[in-house]
DNA sequence: AACGATATCAACCGCCATAGT
DNA sequence: AACTATGGCGGTTGATATCGT
């Protein structure tokens, strides 16, 4: 039973709190969401640590848009099994469950709108899910789709791009998920291999820490100094 | 250029299931 | 067995981007 209700941060993340998120969850995994969000000094909820993670910082995601290959399979699962996002997203590598959920809506409203409205003369698009794609990507390479590529040519540096840059790295030193974007900005961050033995052995003694919990919140603070807001803008604001 | 409508996406909320004590 | 904490899921909302007039 918990006595203190703590004041938790709400709403957008910032890029400070999104490299803490991802370098804890380096360390500790993606399941003690509770603990990771103690322990980084991130004043957020573990579910909200989980829902950042799973929708937007996991290496695996592919965001832009649905390939048709996906969209078919959708409508496929949703006709199936019917709002079980999460069953459904399991069979889309690389897919939330929130971005299936989002674009059902808009495919269900628009559906719905040209049934309100069927012979409107702009009519070409009732192919929100197919017919008009062009472009023929792979499905499960976690690839890059049409939109997304364009993003990339116009500066747009997608995670897919950050987690490459992490692969090609080196498997053992976690770098900071956005440590180019800083680096353009000559705000460079320095971080300790994470993962060396060194580190591993001494954080033997935090999984079963309390009191301790602070200093990892502050070893957390210590090493990001920056602050400063970031949206979707900022991701493409370079 | 300005403005309203619409689309998109990130995040929160509340409920439920399950694991741990 | 009962209770609590935590994670997961689906629904919903709000902010921002884009489009059309």
């Amino acid at each position: 039973m918990k006595l203190v209700q703590e004041e938790y941060r709400k709403g957008p993340w910032t890029e400070q709190e999104d490299i803490l998120l991802v370098n804890f969850v380096h360390l500790f995994g993606d399941r003690r969401w509770d603990f990771v969000a103690k322990v980084s000094g991130l004043n957020r909820t573990g579910k909200s640590c989980r829902l950042r993670w799973v929708n937007y910082l996991h290496p695996g995601l592919k965001r832009g848009k649905m390939t048709p290959q996906e969209e078919r399979l959708v409508l496929e699962l949703h006709a199936k099994w019917g709002n079980r996002w999460s069953k459904i997203a399991r069979k889309l590598p690389g897919r939330t469950d929130n971005e299936i959920k989002n674009y059902w809506r808009t495919h269900m409203r628009k559906k719905a709108q040209e049934k309100k409205r069927p012979m409107s003369p702009t009519s070409s698009s009732s192919n929100c899910c197919s017919s008009s794609m062009t472009t023929t990507t792979t499905q499960d390479t976690g690839g890059s789709n049409g939109k997304m590529n364009q993003e990339c040519e116009d500066g747009y540096y997608s995670m897919d791009d950050i987690w490459r840059d992490i692969d090609q790295s080196g498997a053992n030193v976690i770098k900071p998920v956005k440590d180019i974007y800083y680096s353009e900005q000559s705000c460079y961050l320095n971080f300790p291999p994470l993962a060396s033995p060194t580190w591993e052995s001494s954080l033997e003694s935090i999984w079963n820490m309390d009191a301790d919990e602070s200093k990892m919140s502050s070893f957390a603070i210590d090493q990001f100094p920056l602050s400063f807001e970031h949206g979707r803008s900022s991701w493409s604001s370079l």
